[in-house]
DNA sequence: GAGCATGTGAGAACTGTTGTCGACTGCGAG
DNA sequence: CTCGCAGTCGACAACAGTTCTCACATGCTC
């Protein structure tokens, strides 16, 4: 069974403070700034778990990292700003639609997706931000 | 300048020879299996300078590792079999105007976009293939 | 409270990837 | 066809993120 630790429910507290993504890593480094004492590896337990009950959604950077943000729950896809990792929820039915379909016209079941949108945000793009490529 | 060398040459070949998408190690892997010599410092940087020639597209696993696969020229997406690896390439414009359209409405520019889609295809689902989950 | 399955965490181990640096080599200049 | 050298190679070390190990601690049930 699963316990209520003073760790999970910590970490878990972590995310009703913070906006936007940020990974096990940077989540242990805040703890461990505000006094509380954790493991890395428990940070990296308690966002996996939080992962698999859907309170967390997590999306992988391009430089391979995974990040963490408290989700709502309805299937959304992310828009995030490459420079202040700022981020938007957003919906497109037709997109679901489309993924499902396209799937269906070769053969494939049981079919999922990820999408995320990346750009710069109106702030940083007037103060000036640089920019990045993606592949297709 | 860029040099023709043998090493470059040999991992563009070995695109040549495979279908859908593999990791720099597993190249280097198969490149030293048949007899070439070859060290995965080079094979990590021939894949790098091919995706920048856009010769090779690459997406990220689940597990954070960087594939490979020669790459068509127009901008596409994947639909990736999770039993077999089996990919194909798939477009869908109506799909790139919705998220070029809903990062604008956020005021988001120099925008793009990552999209994979998932699923069993047609021959792993008649072999009875497992099935996973994707997050939104 | 007692018993014990479950969770913790410091540190080691692992994985994919990038950096280092002396040796090597493609290739344009002469 | 040399020569010279910037570009390249590759064994190896270093790195970053993540997972494993295992002795110890602690929620939960009874
Ligand atoms: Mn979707
Ligand atoms: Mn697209
Ligand atoms: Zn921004
Ligand atoms: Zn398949």
């Amino acid at each position: 069974m699963i316990r209520n630790t003073r760790q999970r429910t910590a970490v878990n507290a972590v995310f009703d403070e913070l906006e936007g993504f940020h990974s096990a890593q940077e989540v242990h480094a805040r703890m461990r700034a505000a006094g509380d004492s954790i493991g890395l590896s428990t940070v990296y337990r308690a966002v996996q778990a939080l992962v698999d009950d859907g309170e967390l959604d997590s999306i992988r950077t391009d430089a391979g990292e995974a990040i963490y943000r408290r989700c709502s729950a309805r299937h959304h896809h992310h828009l995030v700003c490459r420079a202040c990792g700022r981020t938007e929820e957003v919906e497109g039915p037709a997109v679901e639609r489309w993924a499902d379909r396209v799937a269906g016209e070769h053969g494939f079941v049981d079919v999922t997706h990820t999408l995320e949108i990346f750009g710069t945000c109106a702030a940083c793009h007037s103060a000036g931000a640089p920019s990045a490529d993606q592949p297709g």
